[in-house]
This record gives structure tokens, sequence and C-alpha cells, in this order.
DNA sequence: ACTAAATACATTGCATAGCTATGTATTTAA
DNA sequence: TTAAATACATAGCTATGCAATGTATTTAGT
């Protein structure tokens, strides 16, 4: 067993698809940055970095797949909560639908 | 819908994942290069460039995952046949694992 | 009261992989 | 005879995840 090996496939795998993550969480409701990190840790077990959470959504948003909007708390530090654009939703659609067909052509090659 | 980002999300996604079908693949039989491509495109309709396939095969060689031996032919240009190590095949059961519950979980996103 | 941890945002630089383009060489089909 | 297919390979471009680092506020522990 390879474990360098393993550890940079990981690392790889999550390319795109913590868009696709990203996306399919904000379809149902707003959410600020920090808050999505915990949120993919609960779903879905990936432990994703702040470096790679905050750029990614800055280019969503550079995408117009969602918005972003400041939001003052009665207390602590202000949050900037994105919402998923109509673009976006329409966007997700084929993202999720080209996933499905790709996971299930994986799932035939593994279950040979 | 934006084609620009879906297009560039569709390389990202191809990224780990493509040596996670190569790997399964090999793990029937032998294959060489050229014959994985047409393989990979029927299973998976995943259209795989040349300029990505031989030097994903380099890698997996350097990582000791899978061998490589050229065969000369009765007819027709040698090919190099690649076969998975033992190495490989426990490398590979456990990034068939990590696939598995990766999509489970996100499976769970995508439908609630 | 002081300190560490948690919250909340952000950027820089590195490593890595897919893709286009290009190259070599042989064989087959038009 | 010419184009397409077969079969290998590499260089340079682009994009993303991640560690490290930074700022600033709030909360919990001692």
């Amino acid at each position: 067993m390879n474990e360098e090996f393993i550890h940079k496939w990981e690392s790889q795998v999550k390319k795109g698809i913590l868009e696709l993550v990203v996306l399919n969480i904000l379809n149902n409701r707003d959410y600020y940055g920090y808050e999505l990190i915990e949120e993919i840790r609960n779903y879905t077990l990936i432990d994703i970095a702040e470096g790679t959470l905050y750029p990614l959504l800055i280019r969503l948003k550079e995408s117009n797949l969602v918005l972003s909007e400041w939001v003052e708390q009665d207390s602590g530090i202000p949050r900037k909560y994105y919402s998923i654009t109509m673009d976006g939703k329409t966007t997700l659609k084929e993202l999720n639908i080209y996933w499905e067909n790709l996971t299930r052509s994986i799932q035939k090659i593994t279950t040979r």
C-alpha cells in the first residue's frame, strides 16, 4: 500500500468535486464561508481547508454562480453570506447530471 | 448556464478519477496504453487525451503500482503492456473505499 | 485579568494533473 | 500516393487543493 500516493490522490480527487458539493449545499439555503466548512465536514467527512474554500467561493462569484452579502451580527465578527443564483441553479443541474453518469459508469468498473 | 465553467469543471473533476479508473481496469487484465484509451471511452464515455494517459501510466509505474513490458507484434508497432502490481492491488482497495464513501456522501447532498 | 482557542475572513506560493500541440514511426485504407 | 489510424512520448499552459501566514474579534479556561 502506497500511503504517499493515496494522500496525493485524495487531494487531486477533490478538485472540481468541492465546487459540486458547495453548490449543492448552497442550493438548499444560504451559508457563510466558515459555516460551509463545518457543514461539508459533517456531511461528507471531507476536511476542507480555509485556503481552499475562500478562493473557491470567490471563483463561484466571479462566474456569477453565487452572490455574496455581508451581514452584521449582534455580537461577533460580520459574516459574508453566499446565495446561489439562477445561473448557478441551471449550471448545477448540468454538473449533477455529469456527476451521476460518471459515478454510475465507475460503479460498473469497480464491481465487475 | 455557464458553459465555460462547466467545461473547466469537467476537466478538474477528472483529476485523480482517471487514476482510479485505470487501476480498476488494469485490475482485470493487462492493457497497453492506446487500448486503455478506447476501453475507458467505451466504459465511461470519458475521452481521455493521449497527453493525459501516457504521463499518468508513467506516474503509476514510478509509484510501483504497475509494471510495463514491451511486447513485439507479428505486424505493426510494438505495444507497451501494463500490469498491476501487488502494491497496486492493495492501494486500489483503499482508493475504492475512499471513492465509495465519497460518492455515497455526495449522493446524500444532491438528493435531499 | 490573562491566555489560548475558536470564529471569520483573506492571500501567497507550491505541487500536481489534465489538455493542447507537437513529434516520431509504422501500418492500413482511400 | 495520400490520409487516417495505430502506438508511443514530451513540453508548456492552466487550474485547483493545501500549508502557511496574516488580521481581527469573541469566548472559554485558569
